[in-house]
DNA sequence: CTGCTTATAAGGCAAGTGTCCAATAAGCGG
DNA sequence: CCGCTTATTGGACACTTGCCTTATAAGCAG
């Protein structure tokens, strides 16, 4: 039994289609950010998480960063696109329309902790680093913009007389709510539950832009 | 030259009070995570920033992640403390009293965006540590209650009418403006100036307890 | 000036990480 | 059924980290 290097490989993995492997990674992601935090969050840990060899991360991204700012980009157009989705055929309604943005930003699907956790690690590094830095800003830009666009067919409609403050700084309020919601919802999952906050964004919205 | 083991080590460095020493690692602990992001800052890191040698950090701390929580505490009680010094003693002017409480939340003290990349890993932190989790709580706890003495100073001293809303609405809608507008200022300095967060706050203030 | 306390420095060690790389087989086209 | 592409594995390496320990000297009491 001196020398055996014989059958010490076993790549019994099934092979996945490229896609579902950088997808898996990528949600494998943000669950090690969500679990562990951005300190345990390492390429390995992430492979772990995911079920696979640690030699795979190499395969698919170059290092263990460019996975995390994929992971964001990827995380900001699903929600963009989801948001859209959700709230934009309804324009003939827009308070309802409105109404609805609201809920799909406190959904399951986007308000978990594992979603905002993660975003905060995202957040976090988008003020030392040029390339998340862009990723948010870009985002921020659209979010703004659907935003403005639901509140401008309220007042285009004539179902809302035109604002009491500023248009601009009514929207900035109205964002800020939301983002001050969201975050609060995150930091204590029992204190604000999620059809308060609903509530308080419509109401936040009825007083902004209603008389 | 073969053979000399002697004046290895030179402990150069001037012996500083301990609590100097203490304040000057919770210093470098928040730059760090200013600076490099959660996972940039090690125990080594910070004693590298703080010009001390890495053995020093176990002298003061069990552990980073002592450290870490006693900046957090650290940081809580000095930011609690700054708003109540600023706001309390002018109750006799509500509406003054809350705009100052406005002007320090986005004082260059407590906005800085050092100071909000800690809070950020903090807050991280606080969903998956019991520990940060008690520290956050009690925090949050705090400042609610102090915004809400200065609302009701402002109902009780008859500044104001009944709000529209439900008292424990209007204060969480005032506190998340608050929190988003701080996210957002962090985001992007460029974005929303000082001046204009706090004018923003006060126009929501107005909107939510006065006619 | 002497000696004690203790703040400080720095080395060693095990564990974990990122990067690179060679070996292996899974699944498809022929 | 065979052979090529490539998804996948796991090891090697240098490096960093956290933890512990010992050696040193800074500053104060006497």
């Amino acid at each position: 039994m001196a020398s055996l290097p014989e059958q010490v490989r076993k790549p019994r993995a099934r092979r996945a289609s490229p896609l579902a492997r950088r997808e898996d990674l990528l949600a494998a992601t943000v669950s090690c950010l969500a679990r562990l935090g951005p300190h345990g969050t390492t390429g390995r840990e992430i492979c772990r998480q995911a079920g696979v060899s640690h030699g795979l991360l190499r395969h698919y991204f170059s290092n263990p960063d460019k996975l995390l700012l994929e992971t964001y980009e990827q995380l900001c157009e699903d929600m963009l696109a989801h948001l859209e989705a959700v709230a934009l055929p309804f324009a003939a309604n827009p308070w309802d329309a409105l109404h609805r943005y609201f809920v799909a930003v406190f959904s399951d699907e986007w308000a978990s902790p594992e979603i905002i956790g993660a975003w905060l690690v995202f957040w976090q590094q988008a003020r030392s680093r040029e390339d998340f830095a862009a990723v948010s800003h870009d985002f921020n830009l659209r979010q703004r913009a659907l935003l403005e666009q639901l509140v401008v067919q309220l007042t285009a409609a004539a179902m809302a007389p035109p604002p009491i403050l500023p248009m601009a700084d009514a929207i900035a309020l109205l964002s800020a709510v939301l983002d001050g919601l969201w975050i609060e919802y995150y930091l204590c999952d029992d204190r604000t539950p999620r059809a308060r906050c609903v509530a308080l964004c419509d109401a936040a919205a009825r007083m902004l832009f209603a008389a």
